[in-house]
RNA sequence: GCCACCGUAGCUCAGCUGGCAGAGCAGACGAUUCGUAAUCGUCCGGUCAAGGGUUCAAAUCCCUUCGGUGGCUCCA
């Protein structure tokens, strides 16, 4: 119950997520990985650490956007302003301009925020009534727009529901005046103008609706201190390295190609292998948690996707249908229908329950250009899939069950950056992007609310984030530049067994419809190998390298001999290169240390002579003259344990 | 999909306001046989994303398409 996230703190859509006090002050958090909810949560609690709403970095951004503003509508008198509040590490502000700005236009407007500083105008606040607040910003259609928000006392500047009427309120400084609640820092002197920087221009829906116009905003950081600004930007470098795109290409994992299509990844050998290992990991664990691997075909029948419910609700990310002998077939964006019609194969009963079953399935979902990255969102994707059938009162075990086997994995893999959010339905949305039937929603949100607060699974909670069939505990990770995905998903659905007309018999001989859990907790193969990358940097635990070994003969003399060590470690089962060619030992080495390869076995004269390898590891240590049996034994039990030490 | 920017050799990148396409790495070949992150030399390699236009002349300017990047929207 402690565990429970209060609404506060519930992530909602829109808006600004406000990482930056954790990711400020945390030692070991890295740039756009911020820790997860319960480290925050306790942090807050034990060392009644403020919140970033109320720290002066807070003010600091808020009024650097103030500033920033200020210097756009002089170079653009005729653009209108819309909002620009403080955001993880930095600030934004958007603009509706009359033309398109450029990379030196920010430099110019970065020059004249400088000079605003230096000005040290006092930020004034100002209370005004709505009426006063109109005639204030009577050429600014967007803030008159706010201001009818604050005044019906619905809707703050994001466009979401208010529960009690606000005051309205401005800001000035210098010549500047905005709607704006605050809080800013009482003087532009209270900035340091070598700590801030305007970062980039991207474009943004006015209130975050794609059907309103595009505007566009100007992204910034601001920090206490030049080094601070400095440490960031270095971060962010860093970051980049471990870009899974960038790592991915240098470690031939996947490529795209411009003829096969974009969202369309090809495995390379490498890939193909860490695949592999993937799945032989998911059948283990998924054997001994009773799950039953099926397997289906990748195209079906339009009447399938009618009854699923895909084509009412999910077209829109959906290959389009290819007609043959009058009949539209679709390739599957899910494999949950193909698996109800597994179950309702034979006539089931209460003992049976619950079935798993699991398929590592391969989907097609044609996501928006635009919407496209790297391996983590793609349009051919392998899921890590199951559906579990089940009866109400089996529910709670199976769902925490599948919890559990969430937190093995995330162990195995030393995941602990991330945050479980319970993704819930929007009463908006019900008949459109949801199953009609608020009733079940409500019904099944709690069931899986209770069942988290139970296990003692910390979680948040967010609106308008469910499946069409029902609510879901995703897993939220970072990329390395910092964009949230969701790697795992474990889902109720309420709906679509009836569909399908899914039934089992009861105790008492009646019929029932079981309840269906749709889990990915290894996520899709794109996915999860797309985050792999990046959370190792490339550098792999053994059991899931490409290449395990590499053995380096330091001479042409030595060739023969480090064959043969490779012929019986690659007997083991263990995978092994050889590097014969005519460079010098430094340069076989760097190229090895290059691909990450764990382990280099050196061989020259001495150990051929003795009958030894010398080990140097992936981390630059090294042990010389080391019989083979010895090096053989210590990888083996690495790769038996999955270790992720050397 | 939308806004902005980008696309030069397999990779990383030079190529200023239009005037004969370059480097390093990789690859091939030759020499070298070396003790823990780059040995030397020679050679090969490009319809400058594709198509159209402006111009005496286009990698460079304009348009369209394709692909990518940063965001927005959307999501495993």
């Amino acid at each position: 119950m402690a565990n429970r996230v209060e609404p506060r703190d519930r992530i909602r859509r829109s808006r600004p997520v406000l990482w930056a006090r954790v990711f400020y002050f945390g030692q070991t958090a890295v740039v756009g990985h911020p820790p997860p909810a319960v480290e925050r949560k306790r942090k807050m609690s034990n060392h009644s650490e403020e919140r970033y709403e109320d720290s002066q970095l807070y003010r600091i951004r808020h009024s650097a956007a103030h500033i920033m503003a200020q210097a756009v509508l002089e170079y653009y008198p005729e653009a209108k302003y819309t909002i620009g509040p403080p955001i993880e590490n930095g600030f934004y502000y958007d603009f509706d301009l009359p033309q398109p700005i450029t990379n030196e236009d920010l430099e110019k407007i970065e020059k004249r925020m400088r000079q605003i500083i230096a000005g040290g105008h006092p930020f004034v606040k100002e209370v005004v009534s709505a009426e006063e607040a109109r005639q204030i910003f009577k050429d600014q259609p967007y803030k008159l727009e706010l201001i009818q928000g604050l005044e019906q006392g619905g809707f703050d500047e994001y466009g979401n529901p208010l529960d009690t009427k606000p005051e309205i309120s401005i800001y000035k400084h210098d010549t500047f005046v905005d709607l704006c609640r605050g809080p800013h820092v009482e003087n532009t002197r209270q900035i340091n103008p070598s700590a801030i920087k305007l970062m980039s221009i991207a474009g943004a829906y006015w209130r975050g609706d794609e059907k309103n116009k595009m505007l566009t905003r100007i992204y910034g950081t601001a920090w206490r201190t030049a080094q601070e600004l400095e440490e960031y930007l270095a971060m962010l470098e860093e970051a980049r390295k471990r870009d899974h795109r960038k790592l991915g290409k240098e470690l031939e994992i996947f490529i795209y190609d411009d003829e096969v299509g974009p969202g369309l990844p090809l495995w390379l050998p490498n890939g193909g292998i860490m695949i592999e290992e993937l799945e032989r990991l998911a059948k283990e664990m998924e054997e001994k948690a009773g799950y039953l691997r099926v397997r289906t075909p990748h195209v079906t029948k339009e009447d399938l996707f009618i009854r699923s419910g895909h084509l009412p609700y999910y077209a829109e990310s959906m290959y389009p249908p290819m007609e043959l002998e009058g009949v539209r077939y679709y390739v599957k964006p899910m494999n949950c229908p193909m698996h109800h019609k597994i179950f309702a194969s034979k006539p089931r009963s209460y003992r049976d329950l619950p079935i798993r079953l699991a398929e590592y399935g391969t989907c097609y979902r044609y996501e928006k250009s635009g919407e496209l990255f790297g391996l983590m969102r793609v349009r051919s994707m392998q899921m890590n899939d199951a559906h579990i059938y089940c009866a109400e009162e089996q529910f709670e075990q199976e769902f925490m069950g599948v919890i559990d086997l969430y937190k093995k994995y995330f162990e195995l893999f030393g995941i602990q950056k991330y945050v479980m959010r319970l993704s819930l339905h929007a009463k908006a949305g019900l008949g459109k992007k949801y199953v009609d039937n608020e009733r079940l929603w409500l019904k099944t949100e709690d069931m899986v609310r209770r069942a988290m607060t139970n296990g003692g699974v910390p979680f948040v909670e967010a609106q308008d984030e469910a499946a069409f069939y029902g609510p879901k505990i995703d897993v939220q990770i970072w990329s390395a530049i910092g964009r949230e995905f969701t790697l795992a998903t474990n889902q109720v659905d309420f709906a679509v067994p009836e569909r399908f007309d899914l039934k089992f018999v009861n105790k008492d001989g009646v019929e029932e419809t079981p309840l269906c859990i749709h889990r990915a907790p290894l996520s899709t193969h794109e996915r999860m190998i797309g985050f792999l990358i990046e959370h190792y940097a490339g550098a792999f635990p053994v059991w899931l390298c490409p290449e395990q070994v590499r053995v380096i003969p330091i001479t042409d003399a030595q060739n023969e001999y480090a064959s043969q060590i490779a012929a019986q470690l690659r007997a083991e089962g263990i995978r092994v290169n050889v590097d014969t060619g005519a460079e010098r030992m430094n340069a076989k080495i760097r190229q090895a240390q290059l691909m990450k390869v764990p382990y280099m076995l050196v061989v020259g004269n001495n150990e051929m002579a003795s009958g030894t390898v010398s080990l140097r590891m992936r981390d630059g240590s090294q042990q010389n003259s080391i019989p083979l049996g010895e090096f053989l034994a210590r990888i083996k039990e690495r790769i038996a344990k999955r270790s992720s030490e050397l």
